[in-house]
DNA sequence: TAAGTGATATATCAAATTGATATATCACTT
DNA sequence: AAGTGATATATCAATTTGATATATCACTTA
């Protein structure tokens, strides 16, 4: 799937700038399944417009800067469920952190341990922020997607600290101490 | 972290030609948590080459086709050690079935139900795989990213069993006449 | 009130990466 | 003898990332 359809599928549930769908794709809960960058939205909006499957105002109110508000046109719905209709590509995960943890034996306990309790203080926020959105939206479309997330990082996070308690008993709760979204 | 320092840090185990790296990192179950293909693998070692980060023999055996192994070089393993020292960047996950899921409402109940039941099938062929990696490598430096795999795709698959339950709780074990690796 | 910071908003671009394809050999089956 | 699939290197267009440039507005702080 590329970041066309992406925008597409997002300007399906409302009309917004580019910078809203960058927001959505890059930062808020929508991030944890898909992202996209200005780079790659702007020019699929300008193609999306040449191919008549969205259309754009120019909003110009007085005292604020001018924005690009796009819509979704018939066409362009027509052609994001039809998009829907194939199979959908494999998830796709990379961690950094896991690749790092491969070298454990070549660092020293001390810098493995701190590397565990970032992630898990890391891990501990992306979970608060995804209950915080499910609970605030019961019947939004995103609620399956959300609880997905919040599944899999409840998993990730128990796993965790299981792994810095055989590890270093005397330290669970030091993560707790690091502060949200460092 | 780029695709150099990720052949920097699998060649750092064990000599192997760009063919191997690439099974591993696209493929193996080191896919699960780094990827990389022969357009960003074999560009990157020429650069590492360059660099002197790595070293290569031509391997000519008779009857066979000719193979390039490359090694690290200790100047190789300083640099790689040192990018080790540095922060992590976050875990990257992007799911196209968790982008299409947002548009239930829009599919057939029917088609929802195929994705999940594919999904199922697909997550606990991921999950064998994991188990069956983690069990005959008890002391490998990737054992800790294996229960890292295995836990994450055990909760997911608990989350896609109950709701496929809750969606329709007649079928809940169509998902078990799924071949494996379909 | 002036300066600074951070959010909003559009846009561009070099560098990196993907995904597909081309080429060729070998092992194996049919 | 032909075909299939694994091994192996390599290239390339298209896509995407990650960084940066530009500008306005809202807000705080000195």
């Amino acid at each position: 799937m590329n970041v066309r359809t992406l925008c597409l599928g997002i300007l399906s549930f409302r009309q917004m700038t580019g910078y809203d769908i960058r927001k959505l794709a890059a930062e808020g809960n929508f991030s944890h399944f898909c992202e996209a960058n200005y780079g790659s939205i702007y020019p699929a909006l300008s193609q999306l417009t040449k191919d008549g499957f969205v259309v754009f105002t120019d909003e110009v109110i007085d005292g604020k800067p001018p924005r690009k508000i796009y819509s979704i046109t018939d066409k362009g719905r027509s052609y994001l469920f039809n998009t829907l209709n194939k199979q959908p590509g494999p998830d796709r995960f990379k961690s950094e952190f896991l690749f790092y943890s491969l070298f454990q034996d070549k660092m020293s306990p001390e810098d493995f341990r701190k590397l565990l309790v970032r992630k898990i203080a890391e891990t501990r926020d992306t979970l608060e922020s995804l209950e915080k959105a499910n609970d605030c939206c019961d019947h939004q479309p995103s609620h399956f997607a959300l609880g997905y997330g919040v599944a899999m990082n409840k998993a990730v996070l128990d796993y965790l600290k299981n792994y810095l308690a055989s590890f270093d008993p005397t330290q669970v709760n030091e993560a707790d101490n690091l502060s949200n979204e460092d």
